[in-house]
DNA sequence: CAGATTAATCGTAATATTGCGATACAATAT
DNA sequence: ATATTGTATCGCAATATTACGATTAATCTG
């Protein structure tokens, strides 16, 4: 099917499941990483930096947008990308709320 | 083409990514949450648990215990499964590191 | 205005994921 | 031994994802 049943599950397993998806991907991560290393806000040399084309970065980048994690302000021609913090923040968050749910207790089989 | 190139990226975002894919579904979320709460082990009443059919959830564990995360021991004609702690410290080890990378620097476009 | 540059979108091909019925495979119980 | 119970696996259908060439849209430059 490839479809998922979401509605049986609820909300925050279903926002949490869509976070993870939009970083479960190296390109993602890539891309997130080098807007962190390079602070301020990059372009279209993520197309350079990575091996990738630019219709297949420009279609992460997408999803990163659309998942909140990064902004895009139009800057001339070209397009000017940073993360968002307040967004950043709430995945953050709610990863640490999922690990930190997990206690060793040392009674498994 | 579906097929992610990994080759042009480090192993650590491969790691990441792949880790961020396995739980990248509301179930394999739900599957854990239930194994967190249920302390020791559960067996086959996630099929109950969340409503979905048995094949599919022998698959979503599956995968789970593929990416590391959790461990089946056979108990009779069921099998127990508990989440594997020290994979679960790493995990919560590489999400944490990649989360704190970023400070917000207010220098953004 | 004509050309150049940058990025988004469209369309398409290949592969992956999700879900489930059916079946096979234990291990126990009768 | 045979039935029963609990899981894994197979095979399939539907949908999603990834990647990219080609095109389009928008802005800048001469």
């Amino acid at each position: 099917m490839g479809l998922t049943k979401s509605e049986i599950f609820t909300d925050r397993q279903n926002k949490l499941a869509q976070m993870m998806k939009a970083l479960a991907h190296p390109a993602r991560i890539a891309i997130i990483q080098y807007l962190i290393k390079t602070q301020a806000c990059v372009c279209g040399d993520l197309v350079e930096e990575l091996g990738l084309a630019q219709a297949t970065i420009s279609q992460h980048l997408k999803e990163l947008k659309s998942a909140g994690l990064i902004q895009g302000t139009i800057d001339g021609t070209s397009v000017c990308y940073c993360i968002d913090p307040k967004v950043w923040k709430q995945y953050k968050e709610a990863f640490d709320t999922f690990f930190v749910a997990y206690k060793n207790k040392d009674n498994c089989c």
